[in-house]
DNA sequence: TATAATATTTACTGACCGGTCAACTATACG
DNA sequence: CGTATAGTTGACCGGTCAGTAAATATTATA
């Protein structure tokens, strides 16, 4: 096999590891299982990672390259307004955590904010990686509010932490569309994050 | 050992179930480890209960209850103004939420948005109950709100709604504080509340 | 083509997991 | 009493889990 496949099958890991654990969480998803969507043997699993969780980090890690690259530089480096480009992110939001999982559509929630939850205080060097994915989701958000108030869209006021407290109310969002099986949290939460803005 | 002894048999379970999900999850939590906690025989747990998810539900209905009966009754039927019970809340949550596991203080979070994110897409059931707690504890900050609203501290507005977004707020900042090992998010959570509250 | 490095495959651990079972003990009640 | 019921105990499954080892195949390099 050339070292384009064997790229290949790393990054099969990868792609499976993000998707597996997306859906299922990361103790939920079982190494047999990962290397099967992967089409991968075990043993190649195990040539490429040490171990379950540095897998794990490799692909979350991986993810949210994807969504900076496919999400966030698009929105956040348009001309739009600020307060536009927050629209268009929380829109972007509310439609890409309704996820095809094969099966049913189903409303996975945000990647890293379930993976926060379930292994911040189990894995440290996890939990670093996601403050710093989170810190990177804020300092987008902050971009476009500084921008929003140099175009006098929005009163001056401390954007970091109005950044902060809008990233919040969409990781609650997103639990709560989850549990509730429901997208319907996300209509009302635009207007929110206007008002978060200009206060 | 006495009728007595016996409930206390139950209860030590169901308590060291809610203690050890809330601090390790749902499936970090071993049943042989759970029992320990409780000082009860393996045996004894499926006495009392048909599989580990059934204490789980169980306990997390057991934990709502104390919860419900040891912070929001007492702060929502005071005659305190609607905004001022919202303000005891959210400082009552951000005190509760960092908890003494034995070795060390620790931010655990909330231990039905942790469930929930763990657990709401593997099963139905723990689901149905979290979204019937998230339901209830939106129920008590409507109706502070709708209290604010008769004593013309906020104008009209749908109450509802409102209490969604505040619920949702909470649990970001309770997954932004755990994941950031950081407390300080909630210093400038009740300005928001005021906020949403008011438009 | 010889050789070394890289990648793949198969088979296999050993620990741990949730759950079962049957024997034993204590209590309640007629 | 006696007997049914409820509670306790410890030994014991079968399956699954992450991770390993060693042989084999492929590729890169010279």
């Amino acid at each position: 096999m050339s070292l384009l496949q064997a790229a290949n099958t790393r990054e099969r890991l990868l792609q499976a590891a993000a998707a597996l654990i997306w859906e299922r969480g990361y103790q939920a998803t079982g190494v047999d299982e990962l290397c099967a969507r992967a089409e991968a043997k075990k043993g190649s699993f195990y040539h490429y990672f040490p171990s379950k969780i540095d897998l794990a980090i490799a692909a979350i890690e991986s993810t949210w390259q994807q969504v900076e690259n496919g999400v966030f530089k698009p929105i956040f480096s348009t001309d739009l307004s600020g307060m536009e480009q927050l629209s268009q992110l929380v829109a972007k939001v509310s439609e890409l955590l309704l996820v095809n999982t094969g099966d049913r559509k189903m409303i996975l929630g945000c990647p890293f904010g379930n993976l926060g939850q379930e292994m911040a205080l189990h894995d440290e060097r996890i939990r670093v990686v996601l403050q710093n994915i989170f810190s990177a989701h804020c300092a987008y958000i902050e971009s476009a509010l500084n921008k929003a108030q140099r175009e006098a869209e929005i009163p001056a006021g401390d954007n970091a932490q109005r950044a902060k407290n809008i990233f919040a109310l969409l990781e609650g969002c997103l639990l709560l569309a989850k549990v509730d099986k429901d997208l319907n949290v996300f209509r009302h939460t635009m207007p929110v994050v206007r008002l978060m803005a200009s206060a």
